[in-house]
RNA sequence: GCCUCCAUUGUCUAGUGGCCUAGGACACCGCCCUCUCAAGGCGGAAACAUGGGUUCGAAUCCCAUUGGAGGUGCCA
């Protein structure tokens, strides 16, 4: 059996689409897990689209994820160049063969008069395809033209009979009539190749066994075929990708400004997660499992899992796998990741805080890293807050009755020798117990007073602790002048 | 318009003629735990697009309808 070749083949547009990553991913995967090789190509055949450093961006991405490839422009391999633009004289003996052995035929209308045609046939109602004009062309006319440097581009000659029909791996027996086939442009008037021109030449160079990519070309694959069997060459496998869609209608597409893989990850997200979820959109392992890890994508991953019907991309449940894998991370990891979000939202701030309590406190609870600064912000600046909070049915308090809780742990706080959270728990715990009381009655008015919120990171002792004493006191203070002053003072005490 | 493809809960999906009173996951709701939230545990609501066939039997096969996607570029 011949070893199996996978490509993926981008247009360096400077950013790395979702939808790319993941056809890179099932690339990749299917070639390690065949024990084959994976093979980037660059396809920058379009001159007016180039963008500089956009290639780096592709290097970056893939190497970022983990997926290596055998040979690639910057690996070099046996059947290079990988960079179309690179090969560019490569394919115009082809094109010629082709022209030889009557398959394709050169065609000297200029765009001009095609856009008139075109604009001549809508205005009949109908389709417009290339009339085959120039194949009609005299032998003579034709070196006469080539011979005065008028300016050309070599068209297919496709059949105008029949259907043309291949087996396709995802989506089974494709069949498309002939007189629905375009005769499309092979080399442009620049000498540039067309994708599907180039793509054509290169997967056979290059020695591809299976072209999986998106199923955009599910309909122009029969053209493709065509010319492979002009050529006499093998055809070869083929798995088209159902498509990543950002809703019901709409392809996750660039416009959106979050479908780069960039976005993600400046957002924090982490790339195990993205790769993890990105390989569930379309693809299914058969069984229950949803964490993957990147070995174990290439054992679980075949083909036959993969999905015919587009799947939206939901950023939902990538959050609930970013949760998953931050959980997972280890403390030391964590911390590190999470330290720039904390200094963002510490920024200005003249006391202390302890990061690595924090951490901890926050692991559990980040599902997205940009989420931290507002998650801590209280801790910097007591926020603004209704005293309705000190409502709570359960732990039977409310706003009247917050102020004695709050004037009974003051002094407790107060006489606390070090200021550390198994002080501040033990001594409190202790009063709570000594007056008899609920913890929940004392702890929700504390936690209330000193945070502002009525969902925080951690509880009243987590949180009195990273306040620091001082701070804490202080809030306390004006808790109890703000309670007092709208309910009178309380007499307990 | 024409051509191609697709169609299970809100979303990703399992399901390849009887194992389906349709399974899992996210999201949602409830309960438990608990000083809040989160996490965790338990439970709930939620789908075979419609209409015809085929068959003893259909989510599964066939046809039509509807809906959606893609293609129809000297873009890839």
């Amino acid at each position: 059996m011949t070893e199996v070749r996978t490509r993926f083949a981008p247009s360096p547009t400077g950013f790395m689409h979702l939808g790319g990553v993941r056809t890179a991913l099932y690339n990749y995967l299917y070639a390690r897990k065949m024990g084959g090789k994976f093979i980037l190509r660059i396809e920058d055949t379009d001159q007016e689209r180039l963008v500089p450093g956009a290639t780096q961006v592709i290097y970056d991405t893939l190497r970022d994820c983990g997926m290596d490839w055998d040979e690639g422009p910057d690996k070099g391999g046996e059947y290079g160049p990988y960079i179309q633009s690179d090969r560019k004289d490569l394919y115009l003996p082809y094109a010629e063969e082709l022209i030889r052995s009557g398959h394709a035929y050169y065609c000297f209308c200029t765009k001009e008069e095609l856009a008139e045609r075109k604009a001549a046939a809508e205005a009949r109602g109908e389709v417009f395809k290339y009339d085959k004009h120039c194949l009609h062309l005299s032998k003579e006319e034709v070196e006469r033209k080539l011979k005065a440097g008028v300016p050309y581009v070599i068209r297919q000659n496709t059949p105008t009979e029949g259907e043309t029909s291949y087996k396709d791996m995802v989506f089974g027996e494709i069949s498309m009539p002939n007189d629905t086939l375009d005769d499309m442009v092979l080399i442009k008037q620049d000498g540039m190749p067309t994708y599907n021109f180039a793509n054509v030449i290169d997967d056979h160079l290059m020695g591809i066994t299976h072209i999986m990519r998106g199923m955009e070309y599910l309909s122009s694959t029969p053209k493709y075929n065509l010319l492979y069997e002009a050529f006499g060459w093998e055809i070869p496998k083929y798995v088209h990708l159902p498509t990543v869609m950002r809703d019901k209608e709409h392809k996750l597409s660039k416009r959106d400004g979050d479908a780069y893989y960039s976005d993600f990850i400046s957002k924090g997200y982490l790339k195990e997660a993205l790769i993890n979820y990105l390989a569930l959109v379309g693809w299914n392992p058969g069984d229950d499992r949803e964490m993957f890890t990147m070995d174990e994508l290439v054992q679980a991953f075949d083909i036959s899992g993969l999905s015919k019907s587009p799947g939206i991309f939901d950023v939902e449940k990538l959050t609930w796998f970013n949760a998953q894998y931050i959980r997972q991370l280890p403390f030391e990891k964590y911390l590190s990741l999470a330290t720039p979000w904390f200094e963002k939202a510490f920024e200005g701030m003249d006391r202390q805080m302890d990061f690595r309590r924090l951490a901890e406190l926050m692991q559990g609870r980040t599902e997205v890293f940009n989420r931290i600064p507002e998650m801590v912000a209280f801790l910097k600046d007591m926020p603004a807050y209704e005293l309705d909070l000190y409502f709570n049915k359960k732990m039977k308090t409310a706003p009247e009755t917050a102020a004695d809780a709050l004037c009974m742990v003051k002094p407790v706080l107060e006489a606390l020798g070090p200021w550390t959270e198994a002080e501040i728990h033990d001594r409190v715990m202790d009063a709570i117990q000594e007056k008899g009381l609920k913890n929940g009655a004392v702890l929700w008015p504390l936690r209330i007073a000193i945070s502002g919120l009525a969902n925080t990171p951690g509880g009243a002792f987590e949180i009195a602790y990273l306040l620091g004493r001082e701070e804490t006191l202080a809030r306390l203070d004006r808790a109890i002048a703000r309670l007092q002053d709208a309910y009178g003072k309380g007499n307990v005490q």
